[in-house]
RNA sequence: GGCCCCGUCGUCCAGCGGUCCAGGACUCCGCCCUUUCAAGGCGGCAACGCCGGUUCGAACCCGGUCGGGGCUACCA
């Protein structure tokens, strides 16, 4: 059980290595040693830009981003691009702009307002592919220091060792160690005198074990023997991500390592490279040989790591396009409240203490905890998702839903309904259709369901409507009548209920059997808002132009006699 | 195959040896309210994967088993 200094509130810090007899020096400082809890909190979210910004990406950026808030430190986004073939430009657009969609805003990166170019914080470039220098010195650095070895073997050689290694011919498990992997000098001397391409691996002890204190699962153990020594050059010259992941985090001061769990059982080799970076100012130096700027003298390596469960499909499986939207811009255009996601990805694997699920920014600044976090994988629930999206909608002040509503009118989601842009009186008709949607949505793209009775001069009669509600007796007089009163009543709700409620005596009915009527030709369906409100938002001739255009329809439907 | 992780209602969580014939939320069902649809109120269905062990006592501890997942790349 290691027990160092280094713990820190919330969570045991001990991240050992031992022993360590494949690198080499025995007079250097064991890393539970170097004090770390004063180090600032510094935390990262850090994508490879292919492909587009899911939603289990999305609550690895939220966690590290409320720790960060949590304790007043740092969130750091970092493009990883070192992989040329994969990274685009447009990917780090799309994900740059879904993060902050989200809200989730980060104090050092790439400016979201100037994505490919402008960016904030002392500590960068933040991209990956303007570092590449640095890993190139530390990756000399470290050759020369003698923790790394070359390896001239070609992609088409390891797969056939790998594949016979496999197959159980004896050599066990393929595990590339540099006891077996290590050229002879003479090789090495060869090899290189034809100028034949060699990766460069990192030579990882190959006895004894690590013990990584996760925060999230405890202390998990690695036999060094089971674990392959990594190219941390390509043999073009380029670093892998294992080299420039590791000199990034520590470049830039990352306290806390939090990620998904499919890189658990990569992190003893990080743990590895972590130490030789920052064993004899290794990357000190690389820093200052590039000119990139230096480290903070309160840094350490990263002393603590999270690995955050899956986020799977309610199918328990991976996530995928299958489970309906994936990219986090297909959540703004269904109508998500930024403030939903946040609160309801939180709770996929947390919970708060006093298990209230609906809660605010502070609330979960306030009482966020990575160390809180469930371990077992999650499944994204739409529906409770779109459940927490409705109580945020009631919730909202009227003016703002009314702007927010205006992409899903202006054609900038969905069908065109306003004019571009939009005019004063349209303005006011979305205006005074909140009161009567918001508490009837759970999407703000609902609205499109509802709108188009009030922002268009003809209404269209559903014919399942229709086919209901004029097929009834009395649907004809109904009409007819609420065209008499409605003729020359005030225009206000009071009047026109006041109006119509004298209806139903009038033609020995209930309610609803002479509501109905009204309601679909006047809204076009069975279903709308409230029917007074509804009647008041429009304007006296338009709802008596689709009474006297209804009439005749419930007429052709009216039943016998 | 090897290494590692995980396993409480359909789903997300709570539970950290007795107060649990297991609690909350979403979903679903019923009732109330009601001019439709919603919203709201009330109520209901529904789970500790399995087998051993430890213990006076286990959802909670231990072992095994089964099941799911990750890694096993000159991807990240």
């Amino acid at each position: 059980m290691p027990e160092g200094p280094n713990r820190q509130a919330g969570g045991t810090v001990t991240n050992e290595v031992v022993p360590a007899p494949a690198y080499h020096r025995t007079d250097r400082p064991r890393p539970d040693e170097a004090p770390v809890t004063d180090a600032p909190v510094r935390v990262r979210f850090c994508p490879a830009p292919s492909g587009v910004l899911h939603v289990g990406s999305v609550r690895a950026a939220l966690y590290n981003w409320l720790h960060a808030r949590h304790h007043g430190g740092t969130f750091v986004f970092r493009i990883e691009d070192t992989d040329a073939a994969r990274a685009t430009e447009e990917s780090m657009r799309s994900m740059i702009e879904a993060l902050s969609w989200v809200g989730l805003d980060w104090d050092e990166g790439p400016d979201p307002a100037d994505p490919l170019g402008a960016e904030r914080g002392d500590h960068g470039p933040y991209r990956q592919s303007s570092r590449l220098e640095l890993y190139t010195a530390v990756g000399r650095r470290l050759e020369e220091a003698g923790h790394l070895y070359r390896d001239f073997r070609t992609a088409e050689e390891l797969e056939a060792w790998r594949a016979s290694a496999r197959a159980g011919g004896g050599d066990g498990p393929p595990v590339v160690k540099a006891s077996g992997f290590r050229h002879s000098d003479d090789e090495v001397a060869r090899f290189t005198a034809e100028g034949r391409p060699a990766s460069l691996r990192l030579a990882t002890p190959e006895t004894g074990h690590v013990v990584v204190d996760d925060l999230v699962r405890g202390e998990v153990r690695f036999d060094w023997e089971q674990i392959s020594d990594p190219v941390l050059v390509r043999s073009d010259g380029s670093a892998t991500y294992p080299l420039a992941n590791s000199v990034d985090d520590v470049a830039q001061g990352i306290s806390l390592i939090c990620r998904g769990e499919d890189l658990l059982s990569v992190t003893p080799r990080q743990l590895l490279i972590h130490d030789l970076l920052v064993r004899d100012g290794l990357l000190d130096a690389a820093l200052d040989e590039v000119g990139l700027p230096a480290r903070d003298p309160a840094w350490g390596a990263p002393s603590s790591f999270a690995h955050l469960p899956m986020v799977v499909g309610m199918d328990r499986k991976k996530l995928s396009k299958r489970h309906g939207s994936v990219a986090i811009q297909e959540f703004a255009r269904q109508g998500f409240l930024p403030a939903t996601l946040r609160n309801y990805l939180a709770l996929l694997g947390w919970s708060h203490p006093d298990g209230r699920e609906r809660l605010n920014d502070d609330e979960l600044i306030a009482a966020f905890d990575v160390s809180g976090v469930g371990r077992s994988a999650a499944a994204f629930d739409v529906d409770k998702l779109t459940a927490f999206n409705g109580e945020r909608i009631r919730e909202l002040d009227p003016a703002e839903l009314s702007t927010l509503l205006v992409p899903f009118l202006d054609g900038t989601y969905g069908d065109r309904l306003l004019d571009d842009p939009p005019t004063e009186p349209q303005l006011a008709v979305v205006g005074g259709l909140v009161p009567l949607v918001q508490e009837r949505m759970q999407r703000l793209d609902e609205v499109q369901g509802y709108a188009p009775p009030f922002l268009t001069a003809e209404v269209a009669l559903d014919e399942a409507s229709v086919a209901k509600v004029f097929t009834k007796p009395g649907a004809v007089a109904a009409i007819e009548a609420a065209r008499r009163v409605l003729a020359d009543v005030d225009w206000t709700v009071e009047a026109i209920e006041a109006a119509l409620r004298t209806l139903p005596e009038e033609l020995s009915s209930g309610f609803g059997k002479v509501a109905q009527p009204i309601r679909v030709a006047v809204t076009g369906s069975s279903v709308s808002p409230p029917l007074f409100e509804s009647i008041e938002l429009l304007d006296r001739e338009v709802v008596l132009a689709r009474l006297d255009a209804a009439l005749p329809v419930a007429r052709a439907h009216a039943p016998e006699g």
